[in-house]
DNA sequence: TATCTAGTAGTAATCGTTACTATTATTATA
DNA sequence: TATAATAATAGTAACGATTACTACTAGATA
């Protein structure tokens, strides 16, 4: 029952480490790189085992793959539209104004709130510069 | 390349207004029971036309299928954990505090926010007295 | 050293959804 | 009213992300 040290979970950490935001096949593309016999199956297999251990932390973003993140500070995602790219954002203030959001919807649903899932789109500063 | 009446999307608009945030087989099993040739990619595509258009709102809650919401006014949707209802939360409050959120985010991150997906979960009042 | 079993590679299966194709039916027009 | 033009449909194939399955591999344990 104890766990075992395996290279293939190794990889995947040190890819989630290396690589920003990524996605399962993301992650498989790059092992494969240097060890083509990676499985992708092993890949979901470690990432969904880390997500539920709270090791990492997946992020759904609608109907797109999902995507892994080693900062399992609690934060909020933004992405960029127009680029793709992932930005975290944090504070005290958001983390005021969430659990502000928290008591308004209690009080008008009756429904004790849990979890959250929240994440922001829009445009970054880099991709409004080139317009 | 003017619309044209279809008694399929009648259907699926009376579909919607009948069920709760229905999904697209939601609607697809429904219509079935009286019109049992509706083809499934019928109501896929229709649905995606009206979300499309704006007559209908299109909600993604994580992994799950779709679901479809003839309400189009400005809401937020909230899942209970166990039986699975979904409730509307809306208010001049909850509109505030989203503004704010954008406002928080766009300040750490650069990223001008265009939209937000969101979505809570918790336990609604009726399951918490049976417990 | 032999055994036990967690973990893997590789592939099949699943699920929601979209794409495709031949057919049907609604609208405009002769 | 008949007919041509073409949205829209039914039915099915295909797709992409993910999970399940199975025989095999390789650390740990006795």
């Amino acid at each position: 029952m104890s766990k075992r040290y395996s290279a293939q979970k190794m990889m995947i950490e040190d890819a989630l480490m290396r690589l920003d935001h990524p996605t399962a096949s993301e992650i498989y593309e790059d092992i494969k790189k240097t060890y083509p016999n990676i499985s992708l199956g092993t890949v979901y297999r470690n990432l969904g085992l880390m997500a539920e251990s709270g090791e990492i932390l997946r992020i759904t973003f609608g109907n797109q793959p999902d995507r892994f993140d080693i900062n399992t500070h609690d934060h909020i995602h933004v992405i960029c539209k127009k680029c793709g790219e992932v930005f975290d954002a944090e504070g005290k203030r958001l983390k005021e104004l969430i659990v502000e959001i928290d008591e308004s919807i209690e009080e008008s649903t009756g429904v004790h709130i849990e979890n959250r899932t929240m994440y922001f789109q829009g445009i970054c500063s880099n991709c409004r510069e080139q317009s």
